[in-house]
DNA sequence: AATCTAATTTAGAATTATTCTAAATATAAT
DNA sequence: ATTATATTTAGAATAATTCTAAATTAGATT
């Protein structure tokens, strides 16, 4: 493969590797063609928050053999090398979530829409008791309520 | 029934309502014996937030002939009507927690122990950027890294 | 370029969690 | 006692996730 640089004639340039595929070897995970597009598709759906199901149905559309088995391969991938969240609000399957700056989640009991809410946890000025004797390396924060529109639409709840 | 009151000899007195029949009771919803059962042994088991399996497995012992589906419904019935929590966390089942005080949920990722923190949330105080136009009635913190019994073993992570 | 090793992907089965269904039963009100 | 409604039930159905063992691929090494 190195050859090939080698060669002094009509070569067409080396694509460079998408950004996509440099993030995933940057986070030490070889970029394959499956988990490339898995985590496409997630940042092409980041405010969608898709459940593995969601993101394997549109992973089928550019790769018609790609997997379930694969699309949770890859995504337990993903998560473990920090690329991307699992979300759990209620019952319903996990979802996914691109959005690596932290952030909180706000589900509109109206409407469903998930938001994200940048900032930095503050866990100790939560409003909860954190022990010094816990040692905090991550914060989940889910709230719910009413969205904007929901509320102006006059939705009381 | 109200007639045996009315006997005159050897009536043994009425036991008085549980107090889990009463709670039940005060949030309005009938206090069948599955319904009791089930949240006596909630109850029972705060500290081990457990899932509906786990609740069921219990239950069992006491009343034989209570089925899954029953152990779901009375689990949904408490917590609608906020007698119980749910907890997501990972891809697991749900769990169930009975402490209503408000509080935040530790998970240490050492020996799996879930913590209770008590305390109010402050959603707006927790470091994230909570937009005035959201209305956030409920918020949920789980927090995740060593409890101190772990940290003492001398676990890095 | 061929070879090797370990990681990854795959289909499909298996498992686990949850919901649904329609009939039977229990509750509370009348 | 009667009635209307809520609840429970077994079991089937569905949905979410994991497992398995074989095939493929990536990247490193010759």
């Amino acid at each position: 493969m190195e050859d090939e640089r080698a060669r002094t004639v009509f070569v067409p340039p080396r694509r460079e590797r998408s950004v996509v595929e440099a993030h995933l070897a940057e986070a030490g995970l070889r970029p394959t063609s499956q988990r490339s597009l898995v985590y496409e598709v997630l940042l092409g759906h980041a405010k969608e928050h898709p459940t593995a199901d969601e993101i394997f149905i549109q992973a089928k559309q550019e790769k018609p053999d790609i997997s379930m088995a694969t699309v949770y391969n890859c995504l337990d991938a993903l998560v473990r090398h920090n690329l991307i969240r699992q979300m759990h609000l209620d019952r319903a399957a996990t979802r996914y979530c691109p959005n690596m700056h932290e952030h909180a989640h706000f589900l509109c009991e109206e409407c469903g829409e998930v938001s994200d809410f940048e900032g930095q946890a503050k866990p100790r000025q939560s409003g909860f008791k954190v022990p010094r004797e816990f040692k905090v390396t991550q914060v989940e924060m889910n709230m719910r309520g009413l969205c904007p529109d929901c509320t102006e639409k006059g939705v009381s709840r």
